[in-house]
Parts: structure tokens; sequence; C-alpha cells
DNA sequence: ACGTACATGTAAGACGTTACATGATTGA
DNA sequence: TCAATCATGTAACGTCTTACATGTACGT
């Protein structure tokens, strides 16, 4: 994709909220953040070694146990003001949304294909499942309270995500039910 | 992003509605169908060369004025049988969007933080652009044709592309409208 | 003692963008 | 003749995934 290291400044954000282990990134990749964006374990490390040259992160080792050595990694003030400058810039590319499945469709050129009824019936399945997955999360995290003072931001993407996933599905539905002879 | 190879599907998409040379298929990537998928011209004469390879299309030699040789790709059997099964198999994963505005989000943590507005307005001029684009395009490309019968494909991902702008729109104006004293 | 989770790294390869490089055609 | 477009390629680099590789801690 080419970004520009955007990884950097979510790592950055991550740790402005509490300092972190790599590994502990990576866990907060495959839950918490994952929604959003992933990250494997073999990109953070290297990546967290980057930042801490450049200045932007620091870490002090913690022994659990009697040997392992954990590097448990802060932002420093340098990186506090490159993630501020980073969330404060112009945000000017729009997220082009590259989807297997929108793409199938445009090489379906007869609205009477026998396929299509299937394809879009998975596509509501998985759609389903990660709607329900979003609502879960939600009530853990916020409950019944309807616009939160503090996790303001995570609540945003939160209900950004359930829109969007809502709209999809009732698309998918429409689509299916305006099919020829279905 | 590691995918498994989509671009190579679409370039066979598109050589099955008819042959085409690299450089169409880059103006096509460019205009037709960029707005679902990006490819540059250093991407895709690579990839004819591989697909050429693997039997999947085969060139002639078109010369325009005197000397400048045109390599025009068009779709093999094989291409056509590969292409079909991609469009029938199931499409498991989900697209995941990785959206740098909504990240962004995340990492606000207050509600009244005084970037906020800006950074809505920004995007609902953005999206507000894209959007007008998308209808124009369908406006020219459909008309006020309810369901065509041909390029039906089409039409569903455009359908698609608006019904989803619209619903960002309406997210971005109703976040704007419930922020705290705006 | 054994299995699972914790913890950190490297290597190889696919995918994608930007830049480099060259030359022909066409219309003003 | 000059500029824009047509036309095809390679190089360098950044991102991202999968696989390889190693070892510790902890609960049962």
């Amino acid at each position: 994709m080419a970004q520009k290291n955007i990884l950097q400044y979510i790592i950055l954000g991550l740790l402005d909220q509490e300092p972190r282990t790599g590994y502990e990134l990576t866990q907060d990749f495959a839950h918490e953040i994952g929604e959003f964006w992933q990250a494997q374990h073999s990109q953070i490390y290297p990546l967290l070694a980057r930042m801490e040259e450049q200045g932007l992160i620091t870490h002090s080792v913690e022994v659990a146990g009697t040997k392992l050595e954990k590097k448990r990694y802060s932002i420093t003030t340098e990186g506090r003001s490159a993630l501020s400058s980073w969330v404060g810039a112009p945000t000017p590319t729009m997220a082009t949304t590259k989807d297997e499945f929108v793409l199938k469709l445009y090489f379906v050129q007869r609205a009477d294909d026998a396929r299509l009824p299937g394809m879009i019936r998975e596509q509501i399945a998985i759609h389903q499942e990660w709607l329900d997955h979003l609502e879960a999360r939600r009530q853990l995290l916020f409950g019944d309270e309807n616009v939160p003072q503090d996790q303001f931001g995570h609540y945003l993407i939160l209900d950004h995500a359930l829109t969007r996933e809502q709209q999809y599905l009732s698309w998918l539905d429409q689509q299916l039910t305006q099919l020829p002879h279905n």
C-alpha cells in the first residue's frame, strides 16, 4: 500500500496511553485496534528499534522470572510531538477500499448470473458476523452509554465501523431481493 | 497488503471484455475502474509478461505509424477459466479498511478537542467531492436507467460506492453537529 | 513433565508506489 | 518545431504477510 508509515503513529498513540512491550503492542493489534489496522510482530519489533533510533521512543528492561528480559517502551517528548503533528495534519488522501468481493461483482456482467445469489448470501453471513462482533465490543466497552467522556476516539471509530457494516449489510440485502426470479 | 494477485484477475476480466494494450489497461485503472482499484503501469507491464508466460493471455503486435510497436493482449481459454473460477470461488476475507482519518480519530481522546471540527469538515469536503464525482459517473454511464441489463456489475459497484459515500458523509455530518459547543 | 502463553527477533517473498529511462506519434 | 500524449519498460524502495528460529515462565 505504501502509506507514509502510519503504523509508526499508531504505535506512538498506543505508547502515549501507557508504556508497552512489543508483545503487548502485538496483542493490541490482534484485539483492541485490530478492527481497524493489522500488524504482525515481525513488523512491530524492527519498527520499534527504528523508532528508538530516531528518538521517538525509549525502553527500559524488565526482568520476569529469572532470565526473561522484556523491553518496555515509552514515548518521548519528541515522539509526543510527532504524534500530535500527525493527528493535526491534513488527511487529504481517501481510503481506497480494495474490496475483493465488490471487484468480483464488477465482472458479473448479467443480473441473472446464477452465481450471484450465493455470492451475496456468503457476504451477508460474513458481514453479519462482523457486525455482531462489533456490537458485542461496543456493549463490552461502553455499555449503554450514549457519548462517553473518556475514550471518545475509540467510541467514535467503533460507531463508524458499526454504521458502515449496517449499511453494507442493508445494501447486500437490497441487492439480493432485487435480483430477477430469486 | 499481500493479496493473492487480485490484480491479475482484474486484468483478465478487462481482457475478457476486449483485447487491450498495457497502456490501455493503465488508462482503465486511471479512469474506468480507478474508483475501486489502482495500479500503475510499472506494476502492469511486468505482470502482463508473467501472465503470458503462464498461458493466461497472449499478445499480437500492432504497428502504429512507422515504428511504434503496441502489444495487444487477449485472454486465452485458460485465462477465461482462471477468471471464472476466481469469480465463482468463495471470498471469505473481508476488506480491511485502512482509513487514516478514522485512525486519527482513535487518538483524539476528548470530545472537546479543538482540532475535531476542522478535521471532520476537511473529510466532509473530500467525501462530498468524491460523491459528486461518482454521481456524475453514474449519470454519464447509466443516465436515469434503474437497473440496466448490460454492465450490470459496473452498475452494482457504482451503486455500492455511492451508498457507501452517502453513509460516510451523513455519519460525518452527524458527528459534527453532535460535538460539544460547536 | 508438559503444554500454553509469553517474549523477541530474522528471512523471504509478495504487493505497491515513486522515480528513472527511452523513444514514437500526433496535432497545433 | 514543440508539447502533449502514446507506449513500454526497469530500479529502488517501502509495506505487509508468512514462515523460520529461539528461548522463558507458569500453571496443571
